[in-house]
Parts: C-alpha cells; structure tokens; sequence
DNA sequence: GCGTCGCCTGGGAGCGCTCCCATGGCTCCG
DNA sequence: CGGAGCCATGGGAGCGCTCCCAGGCGACGC
C-alpha cells in the first residue's frame, strides 16, 4: 500500500513546504508573502529562493478564508438596458476598469443583473463575503441595490450620475452638462441662431444634463430661438423629433442632438427634407459613437473618455475598500468637442 | 471588558449555528446544502427551516478550500486587437455567456491581457485554482496559452476558430463559410453576375472562411466574374478596396465585404464614384452590426447570433467541467442573411 | 427472538492560510 | 556583569466547509 495515502497534490506547493524549503517556519514565510517588514535579509531571501525554485503561489480560498477579504469587485450590469450594449460605452468602460484594477490584485467579476431575485443574489455575494466592493452601471432611476449595499458598508461606486440621491455613494460620470454646454456654444460662435435640441429621455441624468447644457449655453443671448423636441437616445427618436421640429420652425440652422444615434436619425430627416448639412442645418451629437464616424456627413460630437471613466470608476472603489466609511466626491470628466463634418 | 472577546461575525451564520438552530449535526446540513439524497423528509424540512430562518449562504472560501474548486470561469479579452473585433460582439457574447452563466453557481471572472505577462497571469490563475475553466476570445493567430491550458488538464473554450490546430480545443463560431456563401448566392440570384469581395485579414478564420463561402458560391457558375480585394475589418481598408476594384472593372454590379464597416467604406467609394446602390451595385455586408442600420441605403447583411455564440461558450466550459477530459467538437452556429436596402 | 442489513446521522480530520502569543537570543545600559 | 528590552521567529489555534468513517437504530428474515 506505498503508493496510494493522499498523495499530497503535487502541482501545487502549500506554505509548509516551502517553509521546509526554506528552513524556517509557516508564519515567517506569511510574512514575507504578504510584505511584512520583520524579517531580516538573510531569511528574506532564503524564503524568497524557496519560492522561486517552487513556483509558490498563495491559496486565495485559504486566505480569504481567514481575511474575510475575497480580493474581487463585482460589476454588475443591468442588461435589461439594452442602449448599453448597442453602444461600445459598456466595453470600453469594462477595459478602463479592468486595466485599472490589473494592476492590483484585485479580480473582476462580472454579473449581468436586471431582474429583483438576480439583484438579491448580488446582495448575497456581498453580505457573503464573495466580494469586497461593487459597481454598478445602468440604473434604473430608483433602484434601491446601491443604497442598501451601501448602507450596509460595502464599497459601492456607481457609473452615471444617480437620479435619487444616494446618500454619499461615489459615481463617475462625464461633464454632460459642460461638453452639452461647449457643443452649443461652438454652434452659436459659427453664426447659427435658430436653435433646437433633441434631448434624451428626461428621467436620465443624462438626458437632464445635456438639455440643461444646451440652455446655458444660450442662456440671455438676443436674437436667438431655441427648440426643444424630446428623444430617447434612440435613432428612430432623433428621426421623429427632427421632423417635428422642422414642421414647427422650417428654419432652424442648428441643431444638437444629445446622442450619435438620435443626431443619425436627425440627419436622415434633414435630408428627406432636403436641407444640407452642414451648410444649412449643422448638426452636433453625442458620444463621439462610432456612429459619429460613419454617417454622411460625419459627425461633430462631444466625447466622453469612457475609458478613463472605468478608470476612475475603479479607483472609486479601491478607495474604499482600502479606507472603509471614507466619503468620495464624484468624478466628472472632462468631455471633448470633435469636430468632424456635420457642424 | 465583557463586550470584547472574539465577537462572533453576527451577519454571517455558519453551517455549525444552522445545524444547532435545526438540533442536527454539521454534516446533516452539509448534505442538505448539497442536494444529498441521504436525508430523511423531517430533517430535511427541519433544516431547510433553519437555513431560511437565519439566512445562511454558504461560505465560498471555506468551501472552495476543501473541495479545490472555484466555481469560477475565467473569461480572457485580449484587447490588443478589439479593433478587430466590432465592440457590440463583445458586449452581446459576454451577456449570452453571463446569461448562461447565472443559471448555475458559476462566477463570471474576467480579464483583458494581452501582454505575455499577463497570460502568465492567467495561467496562474489556473493553476492555482481561482477558476474552474477559462473561454477565450480574440485570440493571435499563434497564441500558445490555450495549449497550454488545454494540456495541464484545465477545460479551456475558444470563441472564433483558432488558426493553428488546438488538439481538441473546442470553439464556437458563426458559420462563416455558409453565411458569406448565402450572402453571394443571393446576389447571384438577383441577376448579378460581375462580383468582387472586400476580404477580411487572411491570416484571421473569420477572413479566410468569409473569402472562400464567397469562392464556394460561385464557383462553377458561367459567365461570372469575381474580383478580390483585400482588407483589414475596418472602414478605411473597404474603401480604399472598393476605389481599387472600381479601377480594376468599373462594371462591378455586386460586391460582397466581410464586415459591415468594410460595407460602409465601400459605399462610400461607391458614392463618390456616382454608383446608385443598389440599382448600380448591389451591397452586402457581415455581422449585421449597428452601422449596417445606420448607413444609407441601410446594409444588407449577415447576421451572427453573438448572444447564441456566448451561450455555447459557456455550456461548452461547463460540460469539461462536469466531464473531464472529454472531447467536444466546435459549435459552428448558423448565420442568416438580413435584407435591407443595399441588396 | 436474535442476527443482519441498510439507512441516517454524528463528528473528527484536515484543506492552506493568517493571526497572535510565546520564546529565545542579542544588544545595550546601568 | 546582570537585567531589561527588543527583534526575529516558531507554532498553536482557528477560519467554515466537505469528506468519510463509525455507529445507532429500525426493519426484516429465518
């Protein structure tokens, strides 16, 4: 009976043995693991050989386990917003996030949850210890997940500006409102003086930004109309809306649309209308989409740095975790007008 | 002092105070927690009482300690080259492979890496037990780290067709050959008989298989002309490839490109060389992606079902997880041709 | 009526790690 | 030269769970 017994799982080199390696104990090699200053240089380097020449690599359950700390944020996203995925927004933030929390030794998971009984689960992972901090994209306005995982201690960072306020919970967005406001401007600075928005949907932050954006931009300025119609950053949206406003002012030589997509649709509606753009009608979007880059004309359209976004939607909730109750501000970042050949 | 001592974590009950509260033993609800059969009906009720009663969720760590599984799959992006691969691909597989996901206890994990050492990354990951099994996507033509993963005995599924022979490492992947050949076949039943295709990169499945469904199509046919030009995926390369071919023979009536950016760019070319399409020439596309909706005239196109493709991902990771060491072969799933304006 | 079988159940051992206290040796000061 | 103090280290005690074996008990058969 020699050969049978547990055999102890060969791949994979426990503590203990590299402790035996080394010739020193569990606990010294913990502490040179995890950073720990009181081992002097001798040990330090006897242990560090002997995990070199073992090809240690700490057991996360075991630790985790014992730290209560699982080293994992959980992103979780509402897929029943479909807008999410039709945009490469949901990527790019991904890739912000992951890069940023790469170069910790924090994992990211990631969890598609629209549905009640899948927002439980995500309140299960966290009160379980699963993972250390949250982010969440895409809420619907009163979603209470955010509020209820913060209140219950666990670091959350939101994506988006929250429509309730949530007592204190950190979120990044873009300077809606400024890139908004900047497009506007530059539209007026080229001569335009018959003004009109098509805005996003007004329960979204968003949606409310950007049209306040577009009134400051041409707040107390003389000799100007402004517009209004109403989209729901959908293509078909801005198509609809634009139509409308031409029947209510045949006039309008500006127009700026709080999405790519509705600016498309727009721009579709101009031409069956024959007007030229931009040499009748500029037209400004939003995103800076791939869209933007596509259509005919192109797209002049306010960018925002998404990947920067994820970025700082990671930092967010290092913050936290690393300094437990801390209150964050917000992260707005700068948005960017680019200039392409609509406006 | 009294108020001290251990402070037993009050929000998180552990099996021990389960098995208390029911007034059975550790091990009676263990098998409960499992789905053992081995339980009499009381027992049962009364332990399935106390879970509920105290909220108890099973503690991953601890669990995943004994058992050396994570119950964790590892889902690698390699973001070098997400150019290539149109981002709303990614979002809509990642949702289909989530979706598929979350009816089981599996954890989505994921991770952009694209530099070597962050492949060696992941094979540590692996390695050490923080994931059950890993789906790749996007992956370099020689990229040794799915060998290498499928031989240390770890369940390992591609997204797209691997250009080298992975041993028995199964894939998913659209029916690209099928598509491309529908896709031409339909132009050819449309009367038109001078044809050219934008290919895709020729070092990359999806170019190759698009390029030969094309061939496929036609071959054999009679008084048909065929004309091949290369491009990259993206928009620039379809245009400058469409100006040449009109070059080569200006008569093309029917030109089929392997990406809808492609499609885009070539309308584009066509445009401005005064072609009507598709009275002129007829148009088709691949991936039915959003610019194929945006352009005017809308794309006709090939469609993939991403979501479906993410599905099978993660079904094709589970079954080697289930079953070790079995063979799967690849899922090759069916396209469909869109019809819009172009064609 | 006693032995046997099988079904349930209890609980010890141990997964790999961190935490913390005890220990031993050494330096330094009076 | 002795004692105090400090630093580096060793190793026990768990973290919460699963696995597995032993044992109790009722039912059934001879």
């Amino acid at each position: 009976m020699p050969s049978s017994s547990r055999m102890r799982t060969a791949g994979r080199p426990t503590l203990e043995q590299v402790a035996a390696e080394a010739g020193v104990s569990r606990g010294t090699v913990s502490r040179v693991v995890n950073g720990s200053l009181e081992v002097s240089a001798g040990t330090l380097k006897a242990v560090q050989d002997a995990i070199r020449k073992l090809g240690y690599v700490p057991n996360h359950a075991a630790r985790s386990l014992v730290t209560r700390r699982s080293d994992t944020v959980l992103f979780v996203v509402s897929e029943s917003d479909a807008r999410v995925f039709s945009e490469p927004f949901f990527a790019a933030l991904v890739r912000g996030l992951s890069q940023e929390l790469s170069m910790t030794t924090l994992q990211l998971n990631l969890m598609m949850a629209s549905t009640a009984r899948q927002h439980e689960r995500v309140e299960h992972l966290v009160r379980n210890g699963h993972v250390d901090g949250v982010a969440l994209i895409s809420l619907h306005g009163d979603d209470p997940l955010p509020r209820n995982l913060a209140a219950a201690g666990t670091p959350v960072a939101l994506s988006g500006r929250p429509m309730s306020d949530m007592d204190h919970v950190p979120y990044v967005d873009a300077d809606n409102l400024g890139g908004s406001r900047a497009a506007t401007e530059y539209l007026y600075q080229q001569g335009r003086r018959r003004f009109a928005t098509i805005t996003g949907p007004q329960d979204m932050a968003a949606g409310i930004d950007r049209l306040a954006g577009f009134r400051s931009a041409l707040k107390g300025r003389r000799g100007v109309t402004r517009r209004v119609a109403q989209g729901d950053f959908g293509q078909a949206s801005g198509e609809h809306a634009m139509r409308e406003l031409l029947t209510v002012d045949p006039e309008i030589d500006a127009v700026f649309a709080a999405s790519d997509l509705m600016a498309a649709g727009a721009l579709r509606a101009l031409r069956a209308e024959g007007r030229r753009v931009p040499d009748d009608v500029a037209l400004v979007g939003f995103d800076d989409s791939d869209v933007a880059r596509n259509t005919e004309p192109s797209l002049t359209s306010v960018r925002q740095p998404v990947h920067e976004m994820g970025r700082e939607l990671a930092r967010l909730l290092m913050t936290q975790i690393d300094r437990p109750g801390q209150r964050l501000p917000p992260a707005i970042l700068p948005t960017e007008l680019v200039r392409r050949e609509s406006a």
